[in-house]
DNA sequence: GGGCGTGGTTTGATCGTTCCAGAGCAGCGC
DNA sequence: GCGCTGCTCTGGAACGATCAAACCACGCCC
């Protein structure tokens, strides 16, 4: 039950073997491949193995096989507006799912591993993390998530021969990107915050957000626009440009009410935000206004970040399906690098993919109402 | 500048060697240990590495070396109350100095790499991450976080050797703990929020928390009863026991203003909540009755959550100095293993501690004033 | 009865690095 | 000239696993 006195030098294949009578690759097939040996044979070994608590060196193996069975994730909260929702939901589901894989997430930071590399640095090798890691062999595949760069991260990966897999689109060149990806439809995610607020009869929806910035915001953008086509509603005065922070939101609300106090043009009644971190921003203005969310200006955000759900009356946002996003990332590093011992075939049977075209999946959002809109 | 036709078998210590005319275990000593060679030789040598882009294998490295320059980080999200500002900002400084001290991090979940283990399995083996990974040698040592389990886990870790770090006090042996341990003085941080109420005449001043649960929170509680004591106030009637949810703090605010309308004391003049979550319970309470955070009731929270900041009007909150808890253990982490490349002796140059008694530190908190408490 | 396929097991080589012992060579003192 | 020290550098032997091929019964068939 418990092994007090561990020996100084933990067991090997080879005193398994010999404490088994077998040879060392007997023992090797016992745990990799037991359905070739012979029952008696496996059993015995099988005791053997569990009686001394022997669990095949990484380091060997690994060796000996090309394969670390290890996958990068570079860690930095750059990218504010996903930061909490993705470390949290994300990471996580990434880590659990990786786990049936059989792989492990190693995480690291952008500058190498020897001494302190400046913020310059950094700028002039981008790919110094991913670089080292490579080329050591330390990591098997990455996972890249900063949709914003997927172009220099990819293109650097492909071009050294690393498998990899995006939680983005490959914004330049989405039917021909070689490598699989998964994301997140920004604008039907719009466009769902935009029905929800139409079907309660708010007419004038204003959008807020970075005007030429990001791929992701125009993608969010394009559902607000898209919408309000739809409904016939005009769109003209109805944008205000904002900074991607909380700041950003708070200043363009007040810029925005401000401009309907000295009477150009009617006050929205609802607001639609690129993401909560600009929300909380509309928020924060009604606040100092004296507004109510919802009742004087509905609100929605995106991303549905925790703070969505704490802020008293809560926000109403677009939720990414981020623990699916891991899943189907997960599954795509299993294809890529031949996941072994996952019997394939559970799901999709309906069609075989042509081999030669990456897994490319856009997934769908969904809205959670709370008080900020009605 | 470019590589563009990689080699199908990346370049090797032998392969270098041919090429810069030299023995293998030169190459290895101009990458490892630079000043045995002579100038010119180095010189020659680290051309071609260069040239050919080497980096040592890490698996050959490992097996060798017996040492993954890997720390093991258990990734859960279960303590809901830590959750946002741990990952964040507590696994990016640990990301970014471990790399520092020659580390990664391998992040991975409680079951082990086989198929889906059970809710059950999970319960029943509680260290079968850990041991998978420590056995088989994927990893030189733990960062445990968990100060609830901190007794489970590191009583496995130190019977069988393997070396760990934690973030949290060993609360059942302080004094005698064998392993570096870094926390945050929860009591002087509800101290602060005390001292800070105090000074603006609040006199009835309520705790919520759950009465027995976690030291966690019977440390912070401490604050509360030193600061009344100190102050000469009354705790009687002031205590309310609350879930660690959010639900929990709305709850009990009820119940407290509540009793307070019947007539069962006066109400509390401000609410020092065990955690950020709680206090967002807190607000949503206030909100429901339409009270004011600040004017008709002070809140205070404890973590300074992400949502702490965001939240209209904002929510005063003791801080935890998570990026130096980071800096710390990935410190004692190097000291453990024996940082290679760090020439010590920077810092703390005024005591050199016995060797045998390991690091511990108990970091003070700050507070951070916003507008529910003022 | 000899050749042959087959399931179960063994043997030798190999992955790429570092450790270890020692070789070659210069300079120095006696 | 000899031995010694110190500095460079070299070759063989691990580290612990897997791969590829060989080996050995054994039963089967012509």
């Amino acid at each position: 039950m418990d092994e007090q006195d561990r020996p100084r030098t933990p067991p090997t294949l080879a005193s398994v073997a010999r404490l088994a009578g077998v040879s060392r690759q007997t023992v090797s097939n016992a745990v990799n491949n037991p359905e070739l040996l012979r029952p008696e044979t496996l059993a015995r070994v099988q005791q053997v193995i569990a009686d001394v608590g022997y669990a095949p060196n990484r380091a060997a193996r690994n060796l000996r096989t090309r394969r670390a069975h290890l996958v990068g994730l570079q860690f930095e909260p750059g990218a504010e507006h996903t930061a909490d929702a993705l470390l949290d939901r994300f990471v996580h589901t990434l880590v659990d799912r990786s786990a049936d894989a059989g792989l492990h997430v190693l995480l690291f930071s952008g500058r190498g591993l020897g001494r302190e590399a400046g913020e310059a640095d950094r700028e002039a090798q981008p790919m110094a993390g991913h670089a080292e890691l490579w080329q050591s062999g330390a990591v098997d595949a990455f996972v890249i998530t900063d949709t914003y760069r997927a172009d220099v991260h990819g293109a650097w990966l492909q071009a050294h021969g690393a498998p990899f897999v995006a939680f983005g689109r490959p914004w330049d060149d989405m039917a021909g990107a070689v490598h699989p990806w998964v994301d997140v439809d920004g604008k039907a995610g719009t466009q769902l915050a935009m029905r929800h607020l139409l079907e309660r009869d708010r007419r004038r929806i204003a959008w807020l957000g970075q005007d030429p910035d990001s791929l992701v915001t125009a993608d969010r953008r394009a559902g607000w626009v898209a919408a309000m086509d739809a409904a016939g509603l005009p769109t003209a005065g109805l944008e205000f440009s904002a900074e991607p922070t909380v700041a950003g939101g708070r200043e363009a609300t007040h810029r925005m009410l401000d401009a309907a106090e000295r009477g150009e043009g009617e006050r929205p009644e609802a607001v639609v935000a690129v993401s909560d971190t600009v929300a909380f921003g509309v928020l924060q203005a009604l606040h100092e206004r004296g507004l109510r969310p919802g009742a004087d200006l509905a609100v929605t955000g995106f991303d549905d970040s925790q703070s969505a759900q704490l802020v008293p009356g809560g926000l109403t946002s677009v939720r990414q399906p981020l623990e699916q996003v891991a899943v189907e990332l997960v599954e795509a590093l299993g294809r890529l690098l031949g996941v072994e011992g996952h019997d394939l075939g559970d799901e999709l049977p309906h069609a075989s993919q042509s081999p030669s075209q990456p897994a490319a999946r856009l997934l769908q959002p969904r809205l959670v109402v709370r008080g900020s809109s009605t």
